[in-house]
DNA sequence: AATTCGTGGAT
DNA sequence: TATCCAAGAAT
């Protein structure tokens, strides 16, 4: 079936399209497969100069394999899920070892390697190789939700389906990776998630949703849950020589990997963090001094964080540098993965608590 | 199928 | 200020 929707789409994108990105220059496997997923639900501007810095510092895919993969975290610092930082590098050596260091060119290939799902193996597909595979990123699920007035949440799988169908239908056999880049850019640019600009909309004549004046209705938006409220102590414990105790968190879960501040149990008062100190970390510290408390909001839940700075009293080493615990000065902390508030914490502690 | 996993832009 | 939700994948 020729597809009129693909052929106006690409017109539209010869003249309206974005054609300089980054990742657009020097274009092959490594810098497309990078670029992914930095965007997995994450904003292009917010991407940009965490794409450049990692470009200069892993150039290709032997230097991100060989890399201490704190190194990785720390250029991956701020930008979130870091479990994406962690797979990139577990992919990376891979493809090494198990690809002689040339990606693969198969859906099936791509989605072996960890990180990469349907939507990213079909992107890397398209976009450094012109194979012909279709995605399903957050724009284009917008687009076609709207042109076929598709109703539902797209997270129910049913939807979901439906809207595997149609990207499948409409992914041209030509020019798939300006079809590609095209109705990203279509998503991004004019059929935004609210007012979106169907007077210039190349697709504007076959368009469901347009057509009965309900662009609004679609995607159908997730059902809202309330989210927990979580609260925690944060301590920064310096020693004489201030150094500050930073702890390496668990390779799961929230933050997984990555170098925080000691926790405490939010259980412990005030008055008592002395000898939480003592008990959890075995240091003798002397008065606390409360910071300003703040709220962080994670994706599923809210985290009241409550930092407190303590002087170490006795000698610091009884906490020995560890694989999990390291004394480092403020400087040498802002050179490793940091979670975004802690790091907001280390650098401006009056700044943070107005968060 | 439903949860988990971050942060910040946009409104 | 609060809410939604981004170039999603793993479990």
């Amino acid at each position: 079936m020729h597809d009129r929707f693909a052929d106006k789409l690409l017109q539209w994108y010869d003249s309206h399209g974005r054609h300089d990105l980054p990742w657009h220059h020097n274009r092959n496997a490594y810098r497309v497969w990078v670029s992914e997923i930095m965007l997995q639900q994450t904003q292009v501007t917010t991407v940009i100069p965490y794409f450049e810095a990692f470009m200069e510092r892993f150039p290709d895919v032997h230097a991100l394999a060989e890399a201490p993969v704190d190194d990785v975290l720390s250029h991956w610092s701020g930008l979130g899920y870091y479990a994406r930082a962690r797979n990139l590098q577990k992919a990376a050596q891979t493809v090494v070892q198990d690809f002689a260091g040339e990606f693969p060119q198969t859906q099936e290939e791509l989605e072996s390697l960890t990180g990469i799902g349907r939507s990213t193996a079909a992107a890397i597909l398209a976009q450094a190789f012109g194979i012909r595979a279709a995605i399903l990123d957050g724009n284009v699920k917008r687009v076609l939700a709207r042109y076929h007035a598709i109703p539902g949440w797209p997270g129910q799988t049913a939807v979901l389906n439906q809207l595997w169908h149609r990207a499948e239908e409409h992914t041209p056999e030509q020019r798939v990776r300006d079809y590609t880049q095209g109705i990203m850019d279509l998503g991004a640019m004019v059929c935004t998630r609210s007012r979106p600009a169907c007077e210039s909309c190349p697709l504007q004549e076959g368009c469901t949703a347009y057509a009965q004046n309900e662009t609004s209705l679609y995607p159908g938006s997730k059902p809202k849950k309330a989210k927990p409220e979580k609260t925690t102590w944060m301590v920064i414990i310096e020693d004489g020589e201030g150094r500050i105790l930073l702890e390496r968190r668990p390779p799961s879960g929230i933050w997984g990997g990555l170098w925080s501040l000691p926790e405490l149990d939010p259980a412990y008062g005030a008055d008592e963090l002395q000898e939480a100190c003592e008990q959890s970390l075995g240091l003798d510290c002397g008065e606390p001094e409360l910071i300003s408390g703040f709220r962080h909001t994670f994706s599923h839940y809210h985290l009241h964080i409550q930092p407190a700075r303590l002087n170490v009293t006795g000698r610091a080493n009884t906490v020995a540098d560890s694989d999990h615990l390291k004394w480092l000065h403020r400087h040498e902390a802002l050179n490793l993965g940091l979670p975004a508030p802690i790091r907001s914490l280390l650098t401006e502690p009056e700044q943070a608590a107005l968060l």
